[in-house]
DNA sequence: CATGAATGAGTGTTCATTCAT
DNA sequence: TATGAATGAACACTCATTCAT
């Protein structure tokens, strides 16, 4: 019975430990989800700390529970966006076994996930270029793997003779100038509205098209 | 002899008054200048009125004698930078009666201006792209003029038909987005060094003439 | 046992947050208290949130958690007045069912309010008077509430044939500058000594007698 | 000869000094009258030696050179007040040789001029209230002498009986606070709009007649 | 785990005043 | 006489962060 009863005890103490990890894990995401919205909305200076609490209903003290300090947030939601973003550059790789098409593709994906996401984008390529090249102490997280996917797929563009051959480093810079060009234009440019980007996307894709592939 | 003496004085009054509106230029060009190199060092977001004030080594006060506030001065900041970044574009866009060769030095003189003008370049395009629509009071700048070269350049290409027709603007865009892309990637990304860069433009101004020329 | 423990801490629990809530209530009142002192000793134009703070005793960031900011301080601190000058008058105006001592004792608790808090007095009536006719957002606090009283009290004693009949509103007012004037004069003319200000006193309520009186 | 060239240059020198000190008479008056005109359009607070100093079209340094400070200039515009307050005062008193009539003129001109320069009343009887005591190093100056002439008046009035006889001072004090009291009602409180005013000024002189003439 | 309370350091800005010229 | 230049001290206010509870 004693046992029953301790297994009981240590059942419900696991329970409860797993309940609550999983509340501190939801209590995260919900930081960092605010956190992105924040600056969506009111821009990068104007986001604090505090008003991160006052939006999520917690004390500003809290967030130093799951967050070192306001650095380490960032970190992690730029993290969050660089898993997102490969994430979405690896799928658009894999929608196509065409070399061609699946560079498109990958272009397509790259200036979406911009204009969707311009939060991450901002912090991520913008704000905090610095977050780029740091890594948590610690963790080894190549942030730029992202755009791995991208030489790959240039390379294998060149491996399959649809895309004329070069230093793949170089051809790869090119594109992702091209696409971050457009990204960060359509983003704090007013005058770029939906049709003019439109416009212009079209031009970039027909351009590439014409510099880069091969017959 | 009475004449004379009030022509010295006057002479000297002159000579002061002169000396001190020249002493004051100076100051002012220091100020904008430090606080130039206050944006490439810290970063925007440190900047702040007194830092720079310490760093000429002047009261924080007095800057207001020299500009009505914080937005007064990077206001200057940034039209100087547009005035220098307009005359170097008009200068390349005089360079060559060819209307394609006028093109590439226009994007070479644009890439150019950025990289070695990154704190202008920040603040113009990156960092306070508010700036771009406003205009001081009074004044009546338009800040984008440098842009209009770039599309007129385009139109001119496209008339002589050495460059494949279509929509003026939409090119234009394409073109600015690729050069902006470079510039940007160029500036905060710190794998790319001299010889990636240079191998980027190169890619680049490649790409550019096989999607646009004509023949 | 363990419903004991968790008793107990529950009850530790709410006593230390009882106690932390009567706490930050005392330095509310701390600082209004101090707030309203340094009015008096130092006036108007000379209080300010740093001094208040070092007065106190703490950082001038403390403030703001206890106020939103200056103005809110100062508005409390009114409010606080009209809410004790109204609870006066309020009393004097109950303290008899004759309609003229009535409107005697109103008058006298007038002066007597605006002797006994001259802080008070010259927020409400003195330095501060837009807050007469401001309401903080939200709630809805006739500040001039008061002196109805005042006009109510006429207005009976006007009904109850004691006192002379004529434009409520004029005469309540005449009442108003009356005593206005005395407190005014008291609270800032250094020569005027309890004895003097006695005296005048005195005459005030001998011609309000005299004016308004019938019979 | 020369004794005549000597003459011509002392004549010359006296006239030019004669002007000049006209000159420094009239800026002096500029800054006063200029001073007034602020404090009536901003208010107390928002004067500034500054903002003077722009107004007057001379540099912020110059105001020194007329007044040792800030104290200084505010002293004497009060000055001034207590000067023209005094003479219109007198002025009304001498209007007539029927005590009574005096008396009354007396407060009408009390109440005018309050409402017709509510800057130096401000000044004179609200805001700068210290300055009612003080007298400027060397100087001595009654700055009260003006309310002496409504003592007098009381007096005479008393001795004429055609005013009930009594303590002079409270009688005049209680004059005092009624006037007092209309006007810094009439100035801060923005419902005593002119009819209001009218009525209450009308109430206020019915009300001193029952109170103290006799018969 | 969560927080209320607190703060030192900082922000941009204004002010009265000084002083060499 | 007048001023341009300068400044120290002050202002209200915000921030990221700490810590005892």
């Amino acid at each position: 019975m004693e046992r029953n009863i301790v297994t009981r005890r240590e059942r419900i103490q696991k329970a409860s430990r797993h309940r609550r990890e999983q509340e501190k894990k939801e209590l995260r995401q919900t930081i960092l989800k605010t956190a992105g919205e924040l600056f969506l909305e009111q821009g990068y200076d104007r986001f604090s700390m505090r008003r991160l609490a006052e939006e999520i209903g917690y004390s500003a003290a809290t967030l130093y529970l799951y967050f070192r300090d306001k650095d380490d947030l960032l970190f992690t939601v730029v993290d969050e966006g660089f898993t997102r973003f490969e994430k979405q550059l690896v799928e658009a790789a894999a929608s196509s076994a065409d070399p061609w098409t699946r560079l498109n593709a990958l272009a397509q994906a790259y200036v979406t996930f911009g204009l969707r996401n311009p939060i991450y984008y901002q912090l991520m390529f913008l704000q905090r270029v610095d977050f780029l090249t740091q890594a948590r102490a610690g963790e080894q997280q190549p942030r730029l793997a992202a755009l791995h996917v991208l030489q790959d797929a240039v390379q294998s563009a060149m491996d399959a003779g649809v895309m004329q051959s070069g230093d793949v480093e170089s051809y790869s810079d090119a594109l992702w100038a091209m696409m971050h060009g457009i990204v960060a234009l359509a983003m704090s440019m007013p005058m770029f509205d939906a049709e003019r980007l439109q416009k212009l996307t079209a031009v970039a894709r027909e351009m590439i098209f014409k510099a880069f592939s091969r017959e």
